[in-house]
Formats: structure tokens, sequence, C-alpha cells
DNA sequence: GATGAATGAGGGTTCATTCAT
DNA sequence: TATGAATGAACCCTCATTCAT
């Protein structure tokens, strides 16, 4: 009778076991045995888990979205204001737990394989967009509709872009600066933008 | 008899390919062969002006920041107020040819090797600070200290994340747009912490 | 309480499971697990009833000439006369349900092992014997040694022959073309090299 | 400048050794490292060549077709009744160096195969059909059209079958006993059926 | 009696590198 | 200067086998 509960178990040592590989030894390095001598378990139980490499690849750009939705998830739930709900939004993203070096750096990595592969595209998309949606939803109520529109966009690629330079380890970026950062963006952009937020009928 | 610039028109036809060939098949798939045989060249020749593949990966990078630079330098040139250098560096990165698809694409690349790669680090290091100083050398005009370091930061995040945003195609983001956010994030920027310019001793 | 007769369903099931993945799969694509999810069970069962992998391939042969067995001996009962003995050999062989492409399939396969494997050779060897003793047995009736030594060589490769074609595919050999083919021969051979029947002592 | 020659060099040491390491280990233990150790050199080298090992497969199929072809055409060509030719066809199939245990052993592992692989399948249906309406044009103008057709299939397969019995090494059937076989068969099926031969219009 | 999780050796393949020409 | 034949290590993947349950 088999154990209960060790797919799970299992699937996420390897998960973890990958994300470290990757930020330590590069994507490029990350090889099966590498995981799974980390996970201390063989190379075949990647076949049986995760099909093959790109499965376990997958799963682990998944699990990194999947932590991101669930730091945005309550941190939006708790906000009253559009203000409010824009503030959740950066400072999910800033997050102490997500925002790690090796996080960043896993990130990174996918994205540089995101147009090789159409199901770490859809996975990407869907992080992307919902992002969007969540920060357009926010703005719209704070300024009109092509300037929400804009300073969505400009507010979601200083996001990356503070990730992306987090990662890159050239500026020592703490979470905590970054958010300070895309806080001020966004400060400013109202300022310039912003009207008297709309009454939702 | 050897034909002179032979040398560099040979090493241009590799590094051409390089950049081909990462910007459709990735990076994972680049190799010796395919970039050689797009170059109409034999496999041998990489060896022959690079050492080995990742002197050519090297060359190939160190041509993409020279092209920026080449694309910078002239711009700030010809500015003459602290404003005018600000917007032409904005310009200068999204500037049609060097916004192509293509060198997004590469650079992104390039990105997830930058930790494995001490070399490929240290191209991006120089790239990364020159334009920090830029930036900053002229915020530093506008603004107080604080807030022009504060500022360069977030710009240079918003120029990497515009780039990375166009590299994963997730916005069809064309140059003129990203021009704008990220004039726009200046103008904003300065609006709320800007100064009357001091007059240059 | 341990089920009756348990040990030879699961064995059938195996076998039965064996043969269908051959034929279908072909013998090197046939693994345990393929099998044993045919057969609607563990890939652990095969252990428990054949040892091995080699262990059931060598059962499920050995189940083909017991087929063949089956198949000879009631006609070889029934028969009389030497000619009747040899019509009985070669219906036998050609009867419907053993050369049906599934079977010709399978034992092609396996003559393709025979050389690699002793045991496998080992079953093979009473098959072989069995049908060229039987041959003979009748042969010698009716024609003088050294012709009935040489028709029971061809009336076997024969047989063999057009089986092999069958599994090849080549020629669309219905076993009543196969059985005229293989009678036409005999009789031919009869004409040519036949006496009168010696009476059995 | 590359030497010339050395590809055909190659493909032809590769096939050697892929026969002798089918002959001697079987198929299913026949791999790249083994057939390149044989013929002295690395693994690498089948890529090269052959693409992948069911290129180099193939290959060694249809080398023995051609071996095969090469003498069959002389003998026919010499033929000058259709009874010359048909034993040209039967002399050809069991000449010296092509009923060697190794070439049978071999073809015998390929017909195993045929079915999962359609390029072997093809390779081997040619070899069938040459082999059939070379016997059909000679048996036509011996006996009626129906009888014709019915010895040709009956030939083939005998013919077929006796390299069958030669492999599995069952019986010590060595060239001139199954040639011998095979003539029989003709002598008889030709006395039983045949009609003085058709002067030709 | 029966399961299927887990192992790890060995397969085919890819590819950067070397080197004789 | 330039070629491409040849190498062999390392990759991913498959699979027979083992064994705790």
């Amino acid at each position: 009778m088999p154990k209960v509960g060790m797919e799970q178990l299992r699937r996420r040592q390897l998960i973890e076991a990958t994300i470290a590989s990757i930020h330590e030894e590069g994507l490029a390095n990350t090889t099966i045995q590498r995981i799974s001598r980390r996970a201390g378990l063989s190379s075949g139980i990647v076949a049986h888990y995760f099909e093959d490499k790109a499965g376990l690849l997958e799963a682990t750009m998944r699990s990194l979205a999947e932590d991101l939705r669930l730091s945005v998830v309550p941190r939006l739930r708790a906000a009253r204001t559009p203000e409010e709900r824009l503030a959740a939004l950066i400072d999910a993203n800033f997050a102490a737990d997500l925002s790690s070096p090796e996080v960043e750096t896993v990130w990174l990595s996918f994205w540089g394989q995101v147009r090789q592969s159409p199901n770490l595209a859809r996975i990407q998309r869907i992080y992307e967009r919902r992002m969007q949606s969540n920060l357009l939803f926010a703005l719209r109520r704070l300024m009109p509709g092509p300037d929400a529109e804009r300073a969505a966009k400009g507010l979601a690629a200083l996001i990356d872009g503070l990730w992306v330079k987090c990662a890159l380890r050239q500026l020592p970026l703490d979470g905590n600066e970054a958010r300070e950062i895309a806080r001020d963006y966004l400060a400013t952009s109202l300022a310039q933008h912003g009207q008297p937020p709309r009454s939702d009928p």
C-alpha cells in the first residue's frame, strides 16, 4: 500500500532543489542528476513525478507564480481603497520571502526560456495578465483611462525591472528600497494624472 | 596572401549569426554548428577567431553593449541641458535599431547567464554603471542628491523592465510607447522632486 | 484466503498481454510496465509470478509452442494413413487460431532472440524436433529414406517460410492458400519420389 | 582539406561492425557503443555519418539487400532459358557469401523489426517484390498463370524458410543442401504443372 | 496476493573541442 | 586562413528490478 502524501512531499522536494540549483549553478548547469542529488533522491524520480525535465521546470515556474499569487491575494483582500490596493500590489511583489535573491534569479532564468517554451510562456502570460488587470482596476479609479493604462504598464515594467536589477546583483537593492521606488513612481504618477476617485455606482 | 580586414569581417559575421540564432532558437539551442552554418562558415572557425564558444558569446554581448554606447554618445553630445541629457539617454535606449525584438531577446538571454559567467558580468556591470552615472550626473542637477539617486535607480530599472516586457512579448510595446512611459516617469519625478537647475560653475 | 486458481489466471492474463504487446508495439517496445498495464495489473506482479521479464517471455513462447502442440496432437490421432498424417500436420500449422497475425508476429520476434537466449533456444528446438520427427515418420512410409529426409526438411522450411511471409505482411497469404501451397508441395513431392506405402509390420 | 573517400570507408566499417555485432550479440544488445568500439571508432561517429542509430540500421539492411541484388543480377544475365533463370535465382540466394550464418542472423533480426519500422519495411518490400517478380516472370513461361503464381509464392517462402532454419541453427543446413531442396521443389513443381515452354514472340 | 514508489545502470544523442589537412 | 572529421564526456530518458507496505 503506497504511503499517503508522499507525492506532494516529493514534488515539493524536487521543486525546491530545482530552485536552489538554478540559483547556485544557473539554469544551463541545472541537470536532473544535480537536482535529484540535491533533493537526496535518485535521478529516475523526476520522470516518476514530472514526466520529464521540462515538466519539472514548468512545475517550478508554476510554483513561483503561485507563491506570488498567494502573496497578492490576502493583501488585496485587506485593501479598502484603490490607493491601498496599489500599495498592496507593490508590497506583495517585494515581500521579503518573494524577493529573495534565489527567487529573482530563477524568474530571470525562466524569462530567458519563455520564448522557446510555450508552456513557460503560458505561465508567464497568466502572471503578467493578472498583475496588469489588478493594477489597471485600481488605477482606473484614480485617473483617466488612457493615463491609467500607461501608468499600469509603467508600474508593471518598473516592478519587473527592479527584480531584474536585483537578480543581476549590480545594485544591492533591498526590498525596502525597491518598494519605495515603486511607491514613489506611483505617488508622482498620481499627483500628475490623478483625479478625485470616482465613487463606484 | 591574407586578405586585409578579413578578421573584422569574420568576427562580425559570426556575431550577427549568434544574435540571430539566440533570437530564433534560444540561447540553449544555439550551438557552434548552428552559428557557423548560419554564417556560411565552418564550425572550426569559431575557435580560430574567438578561442571558444564562451569567447564568441562574450564578444557578442560586448558588441551589443557597444551598440548601445554608440547610440548614447552622440545624443549626449548634442544635449545642452540636464533635461536634454536625460531625454537623450531615454531616446538612446529605445532607438529603433537597438530595441528590436532581436536585440531585446539576446539581452534577456545573456542576463540569465550573467551570474554564472564573470566575463559576462563584467560587461553587464560596465553598461550598468555607465547608464547609472549618466543618469545620476544629469539628475543631480535637477533635484537633491538622495532624490536624484532614487530617480536614477528607478529610471534605470524602468528602462530595463520595459525591455524585458518587450522581450517576453506580453505587451506589444513599441519604442514610441516605451519612450513616452519613461519620459512620463521622468517628468512626474521632476515635477515632484525637481528644483531649478543649478547653473554649472 | 488465497483464491484457488488465481495463479493460473494471472499467468494467463500476463502471457496474453505480452502477446498483444509484442504484436502491437514490437518486442523492443514491450516493457513490463506496458504488459502489466495491459493486463490491468501492477508492474510488480511479473516478478511475483515469473521471477523476471525473461521468465515471462519464456513462458509466453512456451505457451505458443504448447498451442501448436495442442493443435497437432488430436489431428494426428485422427489420421489413419501416412498421407493423412502429413495433411494433419500441415492443417495444424495453418489452423485459423494459430496462424493469426498476432501469433505469427510473436513467433518471428522470438526467432530473432533465439540465438541470444538458451532458454528460448531450447523451446524452439523442442518444437522443431517434434515437427521434424512427425514429418519424417510419415514420409518414410511413402518414399525412400534419403528422399524422405529431404522432403521433411523442405516441408518444415516451407511451413516456417509461409509464416514469415505472413508476419512480414508482404503477401496477403491467408491460411487456406498457405495450406494449399504446402499440400501442393507435398503432392508433387510424393508424385516424384513416392513409392507404394509400406504396410506397417 | 578533408580526405577523399573517407566517408565510404567509414560507412562500410560501421555497417560491417553492425552486422558482426548483431550476429554475435543480438540486435537487442547491439548498441552504438559496441558497434563503434568494434569499428575502432568513437561513438559520436555514428551520428556523423548516419544521423542516428536507426539510420545505421537502415543502411545496414539496405547493404544486405544490395548484396543480394548483386548476387542475382549477373546470374540472371547469364541465364538463357526460364529454367536457367530459376536456377540462377535459387543459386543467387544460397551463394556462399550470402548465406553465411552472419548474414542470415541479421536478416532474421531485421525481420523481427520490420513491423515497427516503416523504413525497414520499405527495404524489405523492395527485396520481396523483386524476388517475386523475377520468379513469376520465369515461371509464367513454364506453366499456366495460376500455377505459376502459386509456385512463385511457394518457392519464395521456401527460400526464406530455409534461411530461417539456418539462422535458428536447428538444422545444420549448408548452402548446397538448401540449393538442392529448392531445386527439387522447383523440379517437382514443373513436372506436375509444367507445360512445354512457350516460344517468345 | 498485490502494489507502485524508488532506484540506478545503460541507452541514444548532442555538442564543444581538437587537429590533420 | 579555413575546413570538417573525429572525439568523448555529459546530457536526458527508459526500464528491469527491488522492497516496504
